[in-house]
DNA sequence: CCGTCCTCCTGGCCGC
DNA sequence: TGCGGCCAGGAGGACG
């Protein structure tokens, strides 16, 4: 599932193939992944267009457009950005294509179509709501200490159901977020407001470490994310908890518990988390 | 406001 | 070997 450090590994990956091209040509297998405009709208509007930079927003990808408007992506769970050949074989559950000038094409590709589209900016005042409302991302300047200590307080929620609301933080998801708690020793169900100072003050940091141990590893390939150049990340291999179930703690050796929180599986272990 | 459940969807895996 | 059933979960919405 790509989150943060993936979707960010995407990006970079992407770049080197895509930056200052034209899009030649478009072609959508699935019109549902387009969100907005309408398909025909959007083929339109991205076809003959240069794509200028490709930026990454919590989960989210904007491919930056010469006319001032962007596609703006979310690959959800199973989504991917490949880069083809215009004359090789189509990669696997090919849904959107874009022929590129290079002699590349670039597709999105998607086994669960989740999925989405859409073409934004410009003088279209159209917004995608989650992207619109996203918070702060971690290891950037908005995301403080104070202002996740700030929000927890204000929140009686479980801490993991926090930790996964992108319009407090953006870019966790489900591994992340398992990760951090158990970096942070606490568990997914404590509340938001019962957190101690000093928890606040470890699980800030655990959130950093996990994103920038993500990124540095490529992101974690548990079962389809691939980058561009279709890639696997490395982070599988330094996880303490996620996918670990009935495995023994790495600190302590205590079995792996998993719970459902919000309907998501969370590993922990009863022992180091409080 | 919060938790739970449901929806979208398909590949992979488990048990019989 | 086959097949039904369940699981994976990002995000948004219905409901209590």
């Amino acid at each position: 599932m790509p989150e943060l450090p993936e979707v960010e590994q995407v990006r970079c990956s992407l770049l080197p193939h895509i930056k200052n091209e034209k899009i030649c040509n478009v072609e959508i297998r699935l019109p549902r992944m387009v969100v907005h405009p309408t398909v025909p709208e959007f083929i339109a509007g991205v076809e003959g267009q240069v794509i200028t930079d490709v930026r990454r927003k919590g989960k989210y990808l904007m491919l930056l457009l010469n006319n001032g408007q962007y596609i703006l992506a979310h690959l959800r769970m199973t989504g991917a950005m490949l880069i083809c050949p215009h004359d090789g074989k189509e990669p696997p559950f090919a849904k959107i294509r874009f022929v590129l000038a290079n002699g590349k094409d670039m597709w999105f590709t998607d086994i669960r179509t989740f999925g989405t589209m859409s073409l934004c900016g410009g003088n279209d005042v159209w917004q995608d709501k989650g992207f619109a409302a996203l918070g702060p991302e971690p290891l950037s300047p908005g995301f403080t200490e104070a202002n996740l200590r700030e929000k927890l307080k204000k929140s009686h929620q479980m801490v993991k159901c926090f930790i996964l609301d992108q319009h407090k933080i953006a870019g966790m998801g489900n591994i992340y977020a398992d990760e951090a708690l158990a970096a942070a020793g606490i568990r997914p169900t404590r509340y938001s407001d019962a957190l101690t100072k000093k928890q606040v003050h470890v699980l800030y940091e655990a959130i950093n470490q996990v994103i920038a141990q993500g990124l540095r590893n490529h992101g974690t390939t548990f079962r389809n994310y691939q980058d561009a150049d279709g890639l696997m990340g490395n982070n599988k291999d330094y996880l303490l908890v996620y996918g670990r179930k009935g495995q023994p703690c790495t600190k302590c050796g205590t079995l792996l518990r998993k719970i459902k929180v919000a309907g998501r599986g969370s590993v922990y272990c009863p022992h180091c988390q409080k």
